[in-house]
DNA sequence: CTGTTAGCGCCTTCAA
DNA sequence: TTGAAGGCGCTAACAG
């Protein structure tokens, strides 16, 4: 293994030169920087990482929260998707990506805190938020930064990414009404209170508002029966198009209509879960780009520059 | 931060004999280690893993390999308890679980790469495996051990954790004939030639030919239209009940089946991606227990004693 | 069984 | 702009 002392001896310089011109620290001159730089890519030097990790007093890691198994259920395929793009980030920085994840709030904020406090990583990205959350409020304690991926709910400085869900459902209202000229759709939801789903649903209403057609909302939760389902559907006999909050939701939906309606109505889901060959073509996805969203997250995460810090980003969906 | 020199000097101990006190070193005579692991205690002495890791040559981390995107797209779920059972393994030896993922090959194979060169990470978990891979390929060049998540492919001593397939794949027969006096099952396979699919369906064959019933198939791939199913379905009139290979081509053959035929019949399906109360009662699927499977792999990936190391674990399955 | 010592690879004062 | 030296926290010979 070539180390940052070979490199120095080859160069004939010291080895703390050797370290500022590895580290592009201004204070060497252009000419052995560029010198000792070429001589490590030659000799196929590549830094060791836990000597890096021990002397900063911080991992090159990135810490990824999940959720507790419970609330996992449904965005999922969102989930590798920001992985993906958390990743695609952290390589251009050298750090890895680790991951907590536990079945109860106990054993998360066990994990957590042992990579602060055992492997030193002092960033973090949430993939939920919560009220009360004793992991974050922990890690607010610390002072350790992180970044939410979803919406703040009771700490509104919180950095964080998410889709502009108000516009989202905003958007897909106006679509059915445009391109398919529904004259009464409903919005399908999960009543569950999460905080995008109630975003969408205002976007949502406002656009019905704006139209002046009356909303109409259907709650589809673990609880509700099909037959509950299927009444609600023929007491809404106008029903001529859907915006469903998830995919699930969409699907089950959809299937339900069919075993009880002949006609063939729009639908709008999101995330884009199902595949979409897999029903016809007047089934549409709003795209969330989760591997952006992802990227953003954590690139939020490294800024360095005070000036221009940001505290949020917001992700442009589409519809298709 | 109290580090291992000021229990030492609390203890009256050099730091060599905290150090093995507190690594339960033999070396060590009860009555000091006693006394040194309790001052730790009370002095809320955590370890440094980084610098552990420095010393150690090997960081405190196991990589997770997922396969590239186009893979992932279904059983999302899966991997997320997947994880969840590799953590719950990890925590216990005091290692994190850092990702690698990527949209392409190479890099993957990059990502992989750096975490062994740069941070010295020296497990794997494969949550794939493929033929003629070449990431693990690599490691298998660089003596890197790692195990994989289903079955090996091309290369018969890898370490892995898989299901009884085969097995799943007849008992799933079997509880139709039995449970439901099935008389002509149909098996729904997306005949992409994954390796679990086939040993189901090699199971299931057996079973058939067992009872002298004629093997019906049918695929249901990305390219297949709805139209073509619904063909196959009014070809087979006989089918009066259905094993699926995974959840997504269940729900779609019950979509499509429900759209054909008023009767009802048993669906016995995989992983449990799909919420049971979605659909009616004779919706059966077949737990895997990923969790479970999860925390095999990274117990085979632990396991030191030379004498009892085993090479794969099968994990039991369940239907209900 | 215990202590002394020398690193692991890198960074960062401090002087020059 | 550079070099020498000390140290991050821990482990592992080597002596005793």
């Amino acid at each position: 293994m070539v180390t940052i002392r070979d490199i120095a001896k080859e160069a004939g310089v010291s080895v703390s030169t050797a370290s500022r011109a590895l580290n592009d620290n201004p204070h060497v001159s252009q000419a052995t920087r560029q010198r000792v730089q070429q001589l490590a890519e030659q000799m196929g030097y590549v830094p060791n990482l836990n000597a890096k990790n021990l002397t900063n007093g911080e991992a090159n890691a990135v810490g990824v929260i999940f959720p507790t198994s419970d609330r996992v259920a449904q965005a999922n395929p969102f989930y590798i998707d920001l992985l993906r793009g958390i990743n695609l980030e952290l390589v251009a920085h050298h750090a890895v990506l680790s991951i907590a994840i536990g079945s109860t709030p106990e054993m998360l904020l066990q994990n957590v805190r042992a990579m602060v406090q055992q492997s030193h990583i002092k960033k973090f990205i949430f993939l939920y938020s919560d009220v009360n959350d004793e992991v974050a409020q922990w890690l607010r304690d610390q002072d350790i930064p992180f970044v939410i991926v979803g919406h703040p709910i009771d700490h509104g400085d919180d950095l964080f990414v998410d889709n502009d869900n108000f516009e989202a459902g905003a958007a897909a209202a106006r679509y059915l009404l445009t391109h398919y000229h529904v004259k009464h759709p409903v919005f399908v939801e999960s009543n569950q209170g999460w905080e995008y789903e109630m975003n969408r649903r205002e976007g949502f209403e406002r656009v019905m508002a704006a139209y002046h057609i009356p909303v109409r909302i259907i709650s589809i939760t673990a609880e509700t029966s099909n037959t509950e389902t299927i009444h609600a559907i023929e007491n809404n006999p106008a029903i001529d198009g859907v915006i469903a909050t998830d995919d699930d939701r969409a699907m089950e939906f959809y299937r339900l209509w069919h075993l009880t309606q002949t006609e063939t109505i729009p639908f709008i889901s999101f995330n884009q879960t199902v595949a979409k060959q897999l029903v016809d073509n007047e089934f549409h996805s709003i795209n969330l780009f989760p591997e952006r969203m992802g990227e953003a997250a954590a690139q939020l995460l490294f800024q360095s520059d005070e000036s221009t810090r940001a505290r949020h980003r917001l992700i442009p969906f589409e519809i298709n």
